[in-house]
DNA sequence: ATATCAATCTATCAAATAATGGAATATTCA
DNA sequence: TGAATATTCCATTATTTGATAGATTGATAT
């Protein structure tokens, strides 16, 4: 009966280090990044707003655990995501956050655009739309995180971009603007921005993850 | 631009505090057993082998990630999961796990008994196999549990009575087991016992969880 | 009321963790 | 070969966490 104990001990701490890794806000952001596609330790660092060092570190957590694979090219060392179960996970645990913690939802609320009505809300019509022609769905990411995956019909006009290639875009249909998810305030920023053009806009939440995984069930 | 760093960090946090829940072994095995429905704090102590001090603390911990909702009844605090999503996670999380982790998958196999060519192993023929009477589904956990959900024409015999009511069951007949899931060890034991005593018997890792979520996808 | 039981709250300690700075390693490029 | 660059490794510190023990609350039963 004892060993039963000490096996089941073992088993579970096992499970609790997949657990672990998600429990640190940085690694969070690293995981929504490399679900963008492969990167560098020194881009994930940029873009997660930490020191090469600290990403590291963290990237060293995220491989004892399996999570992430790492290559070599050149001087840098890319590291990808360790299949499509990971880029899930994540997304289910934010859902989850966000389902339940109240914090989270008027957090989320207070950054939220208005929506707009005439824009289709959910997925099967704002597909439909988008293949008509009938609205623009635009990645707002680096053209790199687009090569790499994005939404059906999409365009690819990077944030940083946007304000120069202004004339790229209709102005009598609706632009339905996205990013690497609903933490990445890239596509509000776009959506504002837009709007503030005299385009019609729309802010989508989900990113290439979010929409890969409801789009199964 | 320093305002966005800001408003991302605490949106992450509040993802992690989520995670955060998952990241301990004992929080795990506590999960778990609410997966089974709901339970008193003394009985969660007990079967998760802590003191109710402690168990106390970590349902603490899942309370103010709002994962368990708590209901008084008479001289006892009953527990149970918020939702089927917080389930749900839970088999997500530990499928990744095994998935990833080559421990885990030590760990299960050197436990795992022997499996039997004859009792089918996927889960549509094992649940047209039952439907048909050729196989017995054995619900070994405790009958509180069994009575809360269990699996498709599962009959059961809590392990703890099991020695004493072997009579109940079909010697020309396979007798497949299953219990809270691949972490608990009582259907292996169940298996074990049926086999010394000269019974057709499998065991099936899942548990009612796991078993839901698959049936969906 | 008061004795009892279930569960929580508070305080405490050891262990684990996140973050940071300095040294070390590996690869490219001149 | 040596300089430059990208990344990891190691040591240190402040913080957080898991676990345990003691005191407290809330409900029931006598």
């Amino acid at each position: 009966m004892k060993g039963v104990r000490k096996t089941k001990d073992l088993l579970y701490e096992q499970v609790a280090r997949i657990g672990k890794v998600f429990s640190s806000p940085k690694r969070l952001e690293l995981i929504e990044l490399l679900c963008q596609g492969e990167k560098t330790v020194d881009t994930l660092a940029r873009e997660a707003s930490i020191s090469v060092k600290l990403a590291s570190a963290h990237l060293r957590e995220l491989r004892v655990a399996s999570l992430v694979e790492t290559e070599r090219q050149g001087k840098n060392i890319r590291y990808r995501l360790a299949g499509k179960a990971v880029a899930d996970l994540w997304v289910k645990i934010h859902n989850l956050a966000e389902d339940r913690l109240v914090e989270l939802q008027l957090a989320l609320q207070k950054i939220a655009v208005q929506p707009d009505s005439l824009v289709p809300s959910d997925r099967s019509s704002l597909l439909k739309a988008a293949r008509k022609g009938d609205v623009v769905v635009l990645d707002v990411r680096p053209a790199e995180e687009y090569l790499n995956a994005h939404l059906p019909f999409a365009r690819s006009i990077p944030l940083t971009e946007l304000r120069q290639r202004l004339d790229e875009l209709p102005k009598d249909r609706s632009i339905v603007a996205y990013c690497r998810g609903p933490y990445c305030l890239m596509a509000i920023d776009a959506v504002e921005l837009l709007r503030k053009e005299g385009f019609k806009s729309a802010h989508l939440r989900d990113g290439v993850a979010e929409w890969e995984l409801t789009e199964i069930r």
